[in-house]
RNA sequence: CGGGGCGUAGCUCAGCUUGGUAGAGCGCACGGUUCGGGUCCGUGAGGCCGGAGGUUCAAAUCCUCUCGCCCCGACCA
């Protein structure tokens, strides 16, 4: 029987003061984590539990999809990571140590070296594959910056899947296989959530989901569409084709003096044309040297898709000032595709490849140009797809206008294809004898996220409100009355009949006032709760109530068990 | 890494500008009171004012360095 007493669970009154979002406060004033350092945290008893709830999901639905468990070290040697390039590639994300022999290695980030090594030296027949290994363990990632407590930390819990595949349709169904033990997952946890398409980023590899918890305070925005279903990271998403205006007949080229207006709005404001007639463009800094972007002027660029479409580049940021000045000749605001050096790259966003008569940067200071035409003033331009996709564009499947949301990124899965097995030489031979390379697939879901994410979804303005599967307990037992002998054995007396018919309960046996002992239940957030003590129990009865809606039905002591139950199924 | 800010009691913070015996609320301990939504009253314990150096008769306060932390941005499975 886990009484409050002797538990170690201290609610508190006070928000830490670096605690911004709400999951963090609450986990924090509810006494599930403790924080040791920046992005560094104890799960407390209270929390783990919870945790362990959700493991507990995961393992049985990714086991029921054929995955295996194992577990991987967390420390893992410099050569691995050498020899899939990432030593270099992966930056100061990655933290380094050495040894007393001053031998390198790493606190793993992640496992694709560790599990291609092994996997390499174990496995060399098609008739072995496909296989799928999973873990729940401890990453550390040195984030530039962690925060929001347990959704954006240095450490932390994620389980990590890794299949190998022989052929890409094996990879197909094994990747299949996981997507839909993700949706069980969590719907499983009661979570709202939706699926959509991502970039790969520097995982790489040809197909990547996110599975996103809807919550307004998520990191990511995401971009859905109500007709079709269509979803997808703001950053991976596209859009339907841009209605083509009518083509106004082209007047003369014009140089105009823009003295001192640099941005869109003053220029358009300048002009007297919409936002819409001007191209708006910017300057890239690459390791391959300066790139143009074209946008129209009253859209953003969309930096991946821009990168992607630079295939090669690695590092791609806006160039400052100085650069522009000092590489084109002239200030910044005043750069337009017409007459630019030759030798600059121009990428140009589709939403321009329309516009007939359009104002621009004149390469010149002080001065724009009006009436451009493409085919006519600009020279040869690559166009593609780089636009920021905001809330109204056509859907690019159904051209129903798109929504945009915000979500906490908990799932991420991804189609690796070859490009570890072939860094690293993970090959095995296949039925006409030749060697080729393992398909691989990488599958991860954060642990910590995931339950600080049920939070931002289930909360009020008193507290936490747990979705059953993964409240640290189901019920709330409140002795109220703690000096009450009668009314305390009545309580622990259901709470012994609770865990007789396998119902995880806390017994709140403190000895405290009735008001604090609901504020802590509030704040805690059980889904169930039970008062025993007071006037109800004078009256031979106990108060039952849900967390969600705190609709209290008083039920005679003999009939709180099988209405306990009750309530509990319900919720399920 | 760029910009801004903070380190004072277990927690949340005042005091610093203008140097002179270390403060409040919450929490904790004890006594009383109260007992269905964080009771009320009293008493008390608890701090090398992040660390080092400097200025000064005197430093939480001024200066330098350092460590840690937070916020915004860039970045990011």
């Amino acid at each position: 029987m886990t009484r409050w007493s002797g538990y170690y669970l201290h609610t508190t009154r006070e928000v830490p003061s670096d605690a911004e979002v709400v999951s963090h406060q609450l986990m924090a004033r509810a006494g599930m984590i403790k924080k040791l350092a920046a992005g560094i945290y104890t799960y407390l008893p209270f929390g783990w539990r919870s945790i362990a709830k959700l493991s507990a999901i995961v393992r049985r639905e990714m086991d029921a999809a054929g995955a295996v468990e194992l577990v991987m070290p967390s420390i893992q040697p410099a050569e691995l990571w050498q020899e899939s390039g990432r030593w270099q590639r992966y930056g100061k994300e990655l933290l380094r140590m050495k040894d007393r022999h001053d031998r390198e290695f790493c606190y793993g980030p992640t496992h694709e070296e560790v599990i291609t090594d092994f996997v390499r030296r174990d496995v060399k027949s098609y008739r072995q594959l496909p296989f799928n290994l999973y873990q729940i363990q401890t990453k550390f990632r040195d984030e530039i910056r962690p925060r929001f407590g347990l959704m954006r930390g240095r450490e932390f819990l994620m389980k990590d899947a890794y299949s190998f595949s022989a052929t890409e349709e094996s990879l197909d169904r094994v990747y299949e296989a996981m997507r839909n033990a993700y949706c069980r997952i969590f719907e499983a946890c009661g979570l709202a959530y939706t699926v959509v398409e991502a970039d790969t980023g520097t995982i790489g590899g040809s197909s990547s989901h996110e599975f996103m918890v809807t919550a307004a305070t998520g990191e990511s925005a995401v971009v859905h569409c109500p007709a079709c279903g269509y979803g997808a990271n703001q950053e991976k998403a596209e859009r339907g084709e841009w209605t083509r205006p009518p083509a106004e007949p082209p007047a003369a080229l014009e140089k105009v003096a823009t003295p001192g207006k640099k941005t869109i709005e003053e220029v358009a404001s300048f002009l007297a044309l919409p936002k819409e007639k001007l191209v708006k463009t910017l300057v890239y800094n690459t390791e391959q040297g300066l790139v143009v972007a074209l946008v129209r002027g009253d859209r953003e660029i969309n930096p991946v898709k821009l990168q992607n479409a630079l295939s090669g580049v690695d590092h791609l940021e806006l160039a400052s000032e100085e650069r522009i000045e000092r590489e084109l000749g002239l200030p910044t605001g005043f750069v337009g595709p017409v007459g630019l050096d030759e030798g600059v790259r121009i990428l140009a966003d589709r939403s321009v490849a329309g516009l007939d008569d359009f104002a621009c940067g004149a390469n010149e200071a002080d001065h724009h140009l009006i009436h451009v035409h493409w085919q006519r003033d600009v020279r040869l331009a690559e166009f593609a797809d780089l636009v920021l996709v905001v809330e109204g564009d056509p859907c690019p499947r159904c051209g129903s206008p798109l929504g945009l949301s915000r979500g906490i990124e908990v799932g991420h899965i991804f189609k690796l294809g070859t490009k570890y097995s072939e860094a690293m030489k993970c090959e095995f031979t296949d039925e006409a004898g030749g060697n080729r390379p393992m398909i691989m697939g990488c599958y991860g879901l954060g642990i910590g996220r995931t339950v600080a994410a049920a939070i931002e979804q289930g909360h009020d303005a008193d507290g936490i409100v747990w979705p059953l599967p993964l409240a640290p307990f189901s019920v709330l037992v409140v002795g109220l009355s703690p000096n009450d002998p009668v009314a305390m054995a009545a309580a622990e007396s259901l709470v012994a009949e609770l865990e007789g018919r396998g119902v995880d309960v806390l017994f709140d046996d403190r000895d405290e006032r009735p008001g604090v002992k609901f504020k802590d239940a509030d704040l805690i957030g059980l889904p169930v709760r039970a008062v025993v003590g007071g006037k109800s129990f004078a009256a031979g009865q106990a108060e039952l109530s849900l967390r969600h809606d705190r609709e209290r039905i008083s039920v005679p002591l003999a009939e709180a068990l099988p209405k306990l139950l009750e309530l509990i199924d319900r919720l399920r």
